[in-house]
DNA sequence: AATGCCATGTAACCGGTTACATGATTTA
DNA sequence: TAAATCATGTAACCGGTTACATGGCATT
């Protein structure tokens, strides 16, 4: 349940629109939760029944016509619960490191494109933070919340690093595997 | 839809019933592609009628007796296609981080703790891979199939890695920042 | 008037989660 | 024979994904 929560934050950062939130995912927000507009205008929807924002009075609701929300008192307290409340970290799911299990058993053919392929990904994504750090986050001046935001910021950073010095091991260890599948169960 | 290629790895690496596979995705194919009996179960049905295993001919087919799994020649080719085709990579979801972007907003008020427990559950699982590793990996021998399954656990001990690392500057950020929410918006 | 974009939605589907049901086997 | 455990399943739900629909506004 942290699609609603993720919406909360970002409209108490600033008050938006469903299409405005949208884009806002697609940027910072989704780096590390992604939402269509779909979802977001359903949540929103939900959000505002549930009393914890509300449309901004001076828009008219009409179909094509944009709607700003803002999170109401009720909604700030739900933020705040939530954030303090303790919860379990979910199981991974990481579909490329079960083809390389696979890849054991049935062999490297065709692999080594797509590391390739995910390499650079990783790599673009790393410089899109670093650029992000190096814009947002000038060394010396730190308040509070801009602490909280770069250490947010530097799990990104820390993370597509991981994968690109992982990935740039994987390909090697591929590149010298013959292509065909390995030897039959133990 | 990997929940059946991890399926049909694991059936490679050695047939199962329901109930084992269940058992080996709680230990290592869990690591990185968890799932329930509930969803294994519906999944064998699927892949049986699709033509991509079979169940063992000896045991006799009745609720509440053990029925084993092997993979036929269609879902090998199946795995191998899947293994080699070309995959964009998901967006993550993390609602940890999402948190401490809440907490920007609304205060750090109770996270501490949740923090700390997160920091030991992965310690936790780095201790174990780091087992496995010395276990199943010693130094020196490695064949084809050892270094791609080295290079899995690999991946598992350099992000438990990073998040033991992440959230220990996690806690230290937060320990000195102060309890309440900061000030309000720009 | 036609085209294209902005903005808000609806509907169907799909995989994962949770709760529960049922039969068979073992052990007290 | 009662309880516990092994083993296989069914059903309802829920969040995320994909495809499509509709209205308003600006440009040509």
């Amino acid at each position: 349940m942290s699609l609603p929560h993720a919406i909360l934050t970002a409209l108490l950062e600033k008050p938006s629109s469903g299409l405005e939130l949208t884009r806002r995912f697609d940027r910072s927000i989704g780096y590390f939760w992604s939402a269509t507009h779909q979802q977001i205008y359903r949540e929103l929807g939900k959000l505002e029944a549930d009393g914890l924002i509300r449309a901004l009075p001076s828009e008219q609701p009409a179909r094509g016509q944009k709607k700003s929300y803002e999170v109401l008192a009720a909604g700030r307290a739900e933020l705040a619960r939530w954030t303090a409340a303790s919860q379990d970290p979910k199981p991974h799911r990481d579909p490329l490191l079960l083809r390389l299990r696979a890849a054991a058993v049935v062999g490297t053919a065709g692999l080594e494109d797509d590391l390739r392929r995910h390499l650079e990904l990783h790599e673009k994504q790393l410089a899109e933070y670093r650029e992000i750090e190096r814009r947002d986050f000038p060394p010396g001046r730190d308040s509070a919340e801009d602490r909280l935001r770069h250490l947010v910021l530097r799990a990104g950073i820390d993370l597509e690093t991981f994968w690109t010095q992982w990935l740039r091991h994987a390909l090697a260890d591929v590149a010298e595997l013959p292509d065909g599948e390995p030897a039959g169960p133990a």
